[in-house]
This record gives structure tokens, C-alpha cells and sequence, in this order.
DNA sequence: AAACAGCAGATAATCATTATCAGAAGCAAA
DNA sequence: TTTGCTTCTGATAATGATTATCTGCTGTTT
């Protein structure tokens, strides 16, 4: 994803383009991990090394905010980040916390289970998420 | 439930009996709100003033490896507890917060899901958990 | 180029959760 | 019932992730 791609999105969504943005937003849209706010900042210091974690934080707010990446919780106490607006199925793993997509197409099952939970519950549902939790390859020994 | 019988649950699973710990699995056990462990220690600070929250925590973490309890979070940094064993599906408001179960039985299609995360996932899976989110009714006005 | 609004970075505050430790209570055996 | 050991509780403090504040700087528009 070139510099400009990611310059004209924030322009879009009424945001000012800041090197501080574009680093950020590429650094999460050129992985599939699910990295936390303190991952990134790490990835991001050796090319940054000016770049605050509070600036991290807010840039990942305002990243959110604006419909470009994702945020979620897992089974531990720490935000994870995903600049991939479809909707997937995530694999936790137990021991080490790492998060990976479960590849496949999960949009049908899915999108039947969120027709029956609109069915069934007096919520305005909006979007869901599938959380499958386990053993990573490398846990599992 | 009573009192007896939750002493018993915590026997069987090789657990000293402390009116703390009745109290805390009652209080989850008596309720289909999923509390913060905030909200269990201002529920039962009425009946044992001198409980303190830091029990509660050590308390619930007991419980969960007892697998007596399930703890969650949702889009917020707070964990959330239920007592009920089964999976089932949580519908989490996201503007005040709060999270109800979703009736109905999602057994055959999360179990389906589950199988079809498992053959795609090369992680050991153990569990899974499915959270929609959306407006409560006293949110969407 | 200038001026304004919004952003980045440094620092400190907040909040939920967990650690520590001394005293109290549950449990088993006598 | 009492003793003794082990575990639990409660008070206090520590931790760690996240957010607030404020000042100087930067992107944007004219």
C-alpha cells in the first residue's frame, strides 16, 4: 500500500495526514497479527524514534474512529488493533495471548448466526465478532 | 440455591467453604446480568460490609479455575463474570455497556462454526465465544 | 507566506486488576 | 472439643494499560 492510498483515505474522512498516521495505519495493514498499542509503537520506534505511545494511542482512536481499523479484547487486559474491516474469525491462544485469522470464509454462518440474534434480541445489533480460543502451533509444544 | 449446596459444588471441587465465597457464587449464580467485579462487591457489600474488593477478585479467580465461573470482556477494559457453564451468546451494549444473554439455542450453529474454525485453524481449540453488539433497548431511546 | 485549527510529544493522572503480608478462619486429626 | 496446620481474608500498596492535560509545532487553506 503506497503513502498516497493511505494520504487520500485519511483525507477522505476529514483527517489531517500526518507521517505520525500514515506509519500507523500502514504498520497495521501490512500485517495479519493483531498487534497491542505497545507493539506497534515498539515496530514503529526503530524508524520513529520520536513517536510517543500516548501519540500511538491516539492515533489508533482516531483511526477507529474514522471506520479504518478495529479494536478488541481477547481473554486478557490488553487492546488489539486489525485494519481488516471484514468481518473473520479470530484464534486466541490461551498461553501466549497471540491472535491470528482463522482462514476461510465465515461471512454465511455468520451472517445466519446474526440473523437469528437480531431475531431473538431486543438489541440493535450492529456487527458481531467469533472469538475461538486455544492452543497456537507453538504452545501446543 | 442453597447455601448447602453451593458448599457442596466447592467441596467437590477440593475448595474451602467461606461465607465469602457462597456469597460471590450465589450472587452470580441468582443473576442473568453478567456483573463486573465491581458490581458484585457493591452487591454484596450491603449483606458483608466488611468484604473487601480485593477479595471479590481472588475470590472469582478461584472460582473460574475451578471452572465453576466464566470470565469475558467486551469492548471495554472490564472483565465481566457468568455462571452459567454453557456457551451461549452475549449481546453487549455499546453505549452503556451492559451485556444480556441472546435467548435461543445457538448450540448447532456454534458448534458448527466451531468445527469449521477447528478443520481451518491449525490452534488447538478449546472453546468458543460469539458477542454481538448493538443498542439495548434503553439505549436506542 | 500567514494564520488558524488541529496534532504530536512529554508528563502526569486514572482505572481495573494483582501482589504482599499479617492476622483470622476452615478443616482434619487427636 | 481442642489443637495445629494450612489456607483464606482484608488492608495496603504496586502494577500496567490506557487516557487526560498542556504546550509547542505542523498541516491546511487563504
Amino acid at each position: 500500500m503506497k503513502d498516497k492510498d493511505v494520504a487520500q483515505i485519511l483525507r477522505d474522512k476529514g483527517l489531517r495526514v500526518t507521517p505520525q498516521r500514515i506509519a500507523i495505519y500502514e504498520c497495521l495493514a501490512g500485517t495479519t497479527a493483531h498487534p497491542t498499542a505497545e507493539t506497534v509503537y515498539q515496530q514503529l520506534h526503530s524508524k520513529y524514534p520520536s513517536m510517543s505511545l500516548n501519540t500511538v494511542y491516539k492515533t489508533l482512536l482516531v483511526l477507529e474512529a474514522a471506520g479504518l481499523i478495529q479494536r478488541f479484547t481477547t481473554a486478557d487486559s490488553v487492546f488489539r488493533y486489525d485494519a481488516n474491516p471484514a468481518e473473520h474469525v479470530h484464534a486466541v491462544c490461551l498461553k501466549c495471548g497471540r491472535v491470528s485469522d482463522v482462514p476461510g470464509d465465515f461471512g454465511e454462518e455468520l451472517e445466519r448466526l446474526r440473523a437469528k440474534a437480531v431475531g431473538n434480541s431486543d438489541y440493535n445489533i450492529r456487527y458481531s465478532t467469533l472469538l475461538v480460543y486455544g492452543l497456537c502451533p507453538e504452545c501446543k509444544r
